[in-house]
DNA sequence: AAAGAGATGGTCT
DNA sequence: GACCATCTCTTTT
């Protein structure tokens, strides 16, 4: 297998949320925009159904949270606090409102660049949010809705080989008051 | 090391 | 008009 890994298909993602979210992990996330390619190692995720009380999609289908009733392997991309941004994957079956938040990831090619778009120096606070995660590999709201499996899309998932851990760390999500006893958070454990 | 607060704007009631 | 799936900086232990 080459290094750069094989793209992830979008049978892959047709599951339901809580399922693909703990494959996720040590996945590769590849962006290029503006021209600019960085990749880094999903490290945190969490899972978002339709019938959880925390979910956009919790109220059905709205302007904002269309892309969460579409197709799997499509982007999901909101702003959150009026300030940031906050990338999701769509997973499971059309019409099921099912996503995965991308919380974290470890930079692996363009470093230099993740660090001018975040102006930050401390390497491990690149993309250690939601938010600095979207900001250092510059996903906005102009991506909301794109195909993660189209040949051209600027954004892609893919699997170089390194699997899964065998045992996430699990956890209740972050940030929100409702769902807060679901244990949908997914992190690979501490090297 | 932990806790608090302000920033800031779309979405939905 | 209230509510956020957050981040950073400042203040306090």
């Amino acid at each position: 297998m080459r290094r750069a890994g094989t793209r992830l298909s979008r049978s892959w993602f047709e599951r339901a949320a809580p399922d693909v979210a703990p494959d996720l992990l040590n996945k590769l996330l590849v962006a290029t925009v503006d021209g600019e390619r960085v990749a880094g190692r999903i490290i945190e995720v969490e899972a978002y159904t339709a019938a959880d009380p925390a979910s956009h999609s919790f109220r059905g289908p709205t302007p904002r949270n269309a892309p969460m009733f579409g197709r799997a392997a499509h982007l999901y991309v909101y702003l959150s606090y009026g300030i940031h941004r906050c990338a999701n994957v769509v997973t499971g079956r059309q019409g099921a409102g099912e996503a995965v938040l991308l919380r974290a990831a470890q930079p692996m090619d363009g470093i230099d660049v993740m660090r001018r778009r975040r102006g930050v120096a401390d390497d491990r606070r690149l993309a250690d949010g939601p938010g600095k995660l979207a900001q250092a590999f510059a996903i906005d709201l102009h991506h909301d809705g794109i195909d993660l499996v189209a040949r051209d899309s600027p954004i892609e998932l893919r699997d170089d080989g390194v699997a899964p851990p065998t045992v996430p760390v699990t956890g209740p999500r972050v940030g929100l008051t409702k769902g807060v006893d679901t244990p949908w958070r997914f992190r690979v454990p501490a090297a």
